[in-house]
RNA sequence: GCCGCUGUGGCGAAAUAGGCAGACGCACGAGACUUAAAAUCUCGAGGUAGCAAUACCGUGCCGGUUCAAGUCCGGCCAGCGGUACCA
């Protein structure tokens, strides 16, 4: 037998893939389909990270499984291209980002099929070319036609090291989410999109998919949604001061009442009040604070009161003074709030630094919260005070019930070169005019330089001819858009054009999306939950307003892999040198190895940290396979019941657990099949197709080897049938019965299917190391589980 | 603070639906083969006590339900992740 030359054969198989297009797909729409996705990757420099392969192994496994089982599988690959490393490294070695691009794909291609993952290479799709981002700009100018894409003057995260804004999900305790440097606050004029009109769609739909709990608590939180109500309050100028509350319940403890610094009364109310210098300096120093001391420094509260201005509580007509302060947040509510510091932490706080009267006006009563010192109100409980003062406020025209959401329109442009053209043009005449979509694509302009100026303008500015145009409305001179759009634009929609990605008249046939979509299986990493995840949902639902898709959320199941962690815990980094380079080990160990390993390593959805000498172990197993060939019996032998029972416990196990993520154990199931082979001594050529036909998925490359080797049957493993197994095969009919007396393990009998009670105990009765634990005790009950366990309980 | 997840050998982890805790693998130990080593094969192994049969203890902690609890219920603790002056 020869020795197991991985490189050899893996060359070998992958090759004759490619020659016979096995995995390319075909359009018969007849077929029952089924579509797995995994996040396609950012093309960096860096190449492959032994953490890709998780995700895209397990899925390959999916796909070549429904593939054996009859399903038109689209499991397809491409490029999340567009990007800021890429456009960084451009700039510092004098490069065009598009060549950068183009050798990082290349790079990345080659190592993704050095792993043998059967991706249909005929649908590669790149966001960064063209004919792809014609579709990005396309729904983009859907959006703007919807009024759900508008540009606006607002204060917006900006970072200091890319210079550029980013989202609010982009943002990470302050910090960029990127390159994790300081973000700051800047009043600029943005493209938004407004995903917040979605936001309780984005909540409600994900009682229709089947996403980690994890997942879909994140999005929940995220999006923030809470009840309360707006209530005016009237002041002594005739203005009224619109506050939020979640506890309209409380307003007899309202002892005064807080706005942001950026709240525009102030401007209005500048002449009548007596400290307005005091005033304006607390808003400079709190426009000052950064991103990172607004939320990472431990915060005294600080304010300011409005002196010449109160306010008039609108169930008692009490005076209540008004105060500044930037525990008050323009952005969320109405930017004013009423305070009830008894039962609101931050308002406590407050309230006993400027020495405010606290008022409490819930109290405990045997258990129960009650409402107290509240006229009307008093005796009810929250729940039900609720609701009868919002009546209240219904009826006296004084304010309603109020729905807010944490969630903030989506900030769409980015000040760099290397994203997808914005497609607007700014007339004096006309304002934003959108161009037409005969216009698209709108491709990048050739530049030279793609510096980011330090005014914060984007690069595309210098590009003079690009962006001189004319108004497509009414034709007088104009100029482009020169932002362009965030990453997140293209990854927004690209499972809709694997469906049909060369299509240029649409982003898809209706018939391919209809017929692919929605995606039956989608994995990626938990950091996209609150970015693309959301914006894809966001998206997906627009496109299902305008008719464009068949329903409202693009994947039916989400799953998440854990990160593979360098070998001494830590995450992988290169400061730390614990990283583990895939190709080194696809040359070692071979593809099938690495997949084999990472498969087994753990806990799917768990944080795991990469193991050599585990390593070693799965290549020991696929060796263990190679050696089948050895004790390989080729005339037919009588078959071993137990072992036969074995093999379809086995397919089982291995086919049940592939559908729930568990490929730990499915591997498990197939290591200890093996274990057993070899105690048998033998193996049957039927039993070794099924061996191979059940590791194929996990293992493609040596399965098919072994496969012609010992002609096991006709073609490619990868184009056979899934094995079946018969349910009453699984069955031993010898079988070990646990005995316990009192619950606890005292012995083991071995008997017959279906054998019964009494049958039992006697038998249990008989072995002097059980019998001498129930001598001579009362015994009380005999619980006995058919063909499993006999529990004998004595006093 | 709030929300979510996770706590099981030396390590990665298993355990349908309450029914033998630790499958499978790594590392380890002993043996076989070898001049020797590596590789491979065989055997062993949760802890404590014991030559041993065996006994007792054991799934983060405390309590409960049950003939029987890693699994169910109540109360905690720790770690990880998300989020946060969000009113």
């Amino acid at each position: 037998m020869l020795e197991y030359n991985h490189s050899k054969i893996e060359k070998k198989w992958q090759d004759i893939w490619e020659k016979e297009k096995t995995f390319e797909v075909l359009n018969d729409f007849k077929r029952k389909k089924f579509y797995a996705l995994v996040e396609f990757p950012y093309p960096s420099g860096q190449g492959l990270h032994v953490g890709h392969p998780r995700s895209y192994t397990a899925l390959d496994i999916v796909a070549r499984k429904k593939r054996m089982q009859g399903f038109n599988v689209l499991y397809p690959m491409g490029w999340d291209a567009f990007g800021l490393p890429t456009e960084n490294f451009a700039i510092k070695n004098n490069i065009h980002p598009a060549i950068v691009t183009k050798n990082n794909i290349s790079n990345f291609k080659n190592q993704l099929k050095a792993l043998g993952i059967s991706f249909d290479w005929s649908r590669e799709i790149d966001t960064t070319n063209p004919k792809y981002y014609k579709w990005t700009q396309w729904i983009f100018l859907q959006l703007f036609k919807k009024g759900l894409a508008y540009k606006s003057e607002s204060s917006v995260n900006w970072c200091t090291s890319c210079k550029c804004v980013l989202a609010n999900e982009e943002v990470v305790n302050g910090k960029c989410e990127r390159c994790s440097s300081e973000v700051i606050h800047k009043v600029k004029s943005q493209w938004m999109l407004k995903i917040t009109k979605y936001a309780q769609r984005l909540i409600d739909d994900l009682k229709l998919v089947d996403y980690p709990e994890k997942v879909k608590a994140q999005q929940i939180n995220w999006i923030g949604r809470s009840v309360g109500a707006e209530v005016d309050f009237e002041t002594n100028l005739g203005d009224k001061i619109k506050i939020f509350t979640t506890r309209p319940d409380t307003i007899f403890g309202v002892t005064y009442l807080v706005i942001s610094p950026e709240h525009p009364l102030i401007e209005k109310w500048k002449r009548n009040i007596s400290n307005i210098s005091e005033i304006k300096k607390y808003q400079e120093e709190a426009q000052k604070k950064s991103e990172f001391q607004r939320t990472e420094l431990i915060k005294e509260k600080t304010g300011v009161k409005i002196e010449g201005i109160y306010a008039l509580n609108p169930v008692d007509g009490n005076k209540v003074p008004v105060f500044v302060s930037d525990y008050v947040l323009m952005s969320y509510g109405t930017g004013a709030i009423m305070a009830v510091p008894a039962h609101d932490k931050r308002d406590k706080e407050f309230a006993e630094k400027y020495s405010l009267p606290i008022l409490k006006v819930i109290e405990e009563f045997s258990g129960k919260e009650i409402i107290c010192n509240s006229e009307f109100l008093n005796g009810l409980s929250p729940q039900v005070a609720k609701e009868e003062i919002i009546n209240w406020f219904k009826k006296n025209k004084k304010g309603q019930e109020k729905i807010n959401y944490k969630l903030r329109d989506w900030v769409f442009s980015r000040q760099r070169y290397w994203g997808e053209p914005i497609p607007i043009v700014h007339c004096k005449n006309c304002g934003y005019v959108p161009l037409d979509e005969s216009e698209l694509p709108l491709t990048l302009p050739e530049m030279e330089k793609f510096e980011t100026s330090s005014t914060g303008e984007s690069p595309l500015i210098n590009a003079k001819d690009w962006v001189e145009t004319t108004c497509p409305k009414c034709g007088q001179s104009a100029q482009r858009e020169t932002d362009t759009m965030p990453q997140w634009a293209g990854s927004s929609w690209y499972f809709l054009r694997y469906t049909d990605p060369a299509n240029e008249k649409e982003l898809a046939s209706r018939e391919a999306i209809d017929y692919w979509m929605p995606i039956d299986w989608y994995n990626g990493g938990m950091e996209h939950t609150t970015l693309h995840l959301l914006y894809s949902r966001f998206w997906y639902k627009f496109l299902y307003d305008i008719g464009i898709v068949p329903g409202p959320e693009p994947c039916i199941k989400r799953t998440s892999h854990g990160l593979i962690l360098g070998e001494n815990g830590e995450k992988m980094s290169k400061s730390k040198g614990n990283v583990v380079n895939p190709d080194d080990i696809v040359r070692d160990y071979g593809a099938d190895s690495l997949r084999i390993y990472e498969m087994f390593i753990g806990d799917f959805e768990k944080h795991t940290p990469w193991s050599t000498s585990g390593m070693r172990g799965s290549r020991r197993f696929l060796e263990r396979y190679w050696g089948l060939q050895n004790i390989l019996k080729e005339s037919d032998i009588e078959p071993n019941q137990k072992l036969d029972a074995l093999f379809h416990k086995t397919i089982k196990k291995v086919s049940d657990d592939i559908e729930s993520l568990k490929f730990n154990t499915a591997i498990a199931s197939l290591m200890n099949l093996i274990n057993k082979i070899y105690d048998q001594g033998f193996i049957s050529k039927e039993h070794l197709k099924v061996f191979t036909l059940l590791l194929a998925p996990f293992a493609p490359h040596i399965t098919e080897e072994l496969f012609s080797k010992c002609k096991l049957g006709e073609g490619l493993v990868c184009k056979q049938t899934w094995p079946i197994y018969d349910l009453s095969k699984c069955v031993d009919e010898e079988l070990e019965i646990v005995l316990q007396v009192n619950g606890k393990l005292k012995g083991k009998v071995t008997s017959f299917r279906g054998v019964n009670k009494e049958e039992i105990l006697k038998l249990a009765k008989e072995l002097e190391g059980f019998n001498k634990f129930i001598q001579g005790k009362e015994i009380i009950k005999v619980v006995y589980i058919q063909d499993r366990l006999l529990n004998v309980v004595v006093r």
